[in-house]
DNA sequence: GTTTGTATTTATAACCGTTATAAATTTATA
DNA sequence: TATAAATTTATAACGGTTATAAATACAAAC
């Protein structure tokens, strides 16, 4: 199992992007928090690590790692975009009680569709929205 | 079959929203324009019939519609959002040459999920992105 | 028909995430 | 070391959305 470093390498590398200390920073940030952050969430916490850093440079980073494919939007949010390095098929779940986003577990490409013939499907992408587990919980002990 | 200002009052009547001239025109175009129109769209063609509306207007009618579960908001645009009346499952395709977006039939609630359990989940959304039938024929009859 | 209170609409300022721009810095090449 | 190219920084500008307060329309009570 390589570790993390090692991929961030790896996956740069694969996609012809130059390796500079900014961008493995922030693929490092997102490969290690799968917590589908924010710009803002990303740039105030490399920004106490490296306290030059302009917030800029996080949005060429993530602009170039969408357009090459390394990593994905997420626009589940009204406001702002989140992103996820994880591009293997998998749902977004939106709690509206704690607004915290959730991975699961979904086939995509098994699902079948009418009306796309002869489209070219570049990307999929599900969300759910809801009340998470836990909220739910919180509800109905507060109820009873 | 009902007539659509039929199915615009009772609609609104059934989510207990006081049917005001301009909720009425605002619904009214959704149903009428299939086509995922932004707010700036269903504004500047009311605006034609009704020069003293106010953009203000369509955001309060929509914010309400959306809350109420009567219109569907969908953040397929990385920058604005885009409204469709029909609620019922199907999914967005959008294409990345031409920007259009496309409805296409799917069943969303036969696709198994794992990891929600005791999750409540209100509304489910599919977004794909690609290149349609007609920009994918105009780029390979360019090419030969 | 007034009067009074409430809801809706209008007009506009403010907000905020994102993009654009140009200067400064770093990196690569010769 | 000199030159060119790429990256980063700092900041202004942009644009969709929200917030605010005044104006208007609507409804109920008298």
């Amino acid at each position: 199992m390589e570790s993390i470093p090692e991929r961030v390498f790896d996956k740069l590398a694969e996609k012809n992007i130059k390796p500079s200390f900014h961008r493995i920073k922030v693929l490092e940030y997102l490969m290690v928090n799968k917590n589908h952050p924010t710009v803002e969430q990303i740039y105030s916490s490399l920004k106490k690590l490296f306290p030059t850093l302009s917030k800029a440079t996080i949005y060429n980073s993530l602009n170039l790692f969408v357009e090459k494919g390394l990593v994905q939007p997420i626009t589940i949010e009204e406001t702002e975009i989140r992103y996820d390095s994880t591009v293997e098929s998998h749902g977004h779940f939106k709690c509206e009680c704690c607004r915290k986003i959730y991975d699961f577990g979904i086939d995509i490409d098994s699902i079948p569709s009418s009306g796309l013939d002869n489209f070219i499907i570049y990307s999929k992408e599900i969300y759910y929205r809801g009340i998470c587990r836990n909220c739910a919980d919180v509800k109905s002990s507060q109820r009873s």
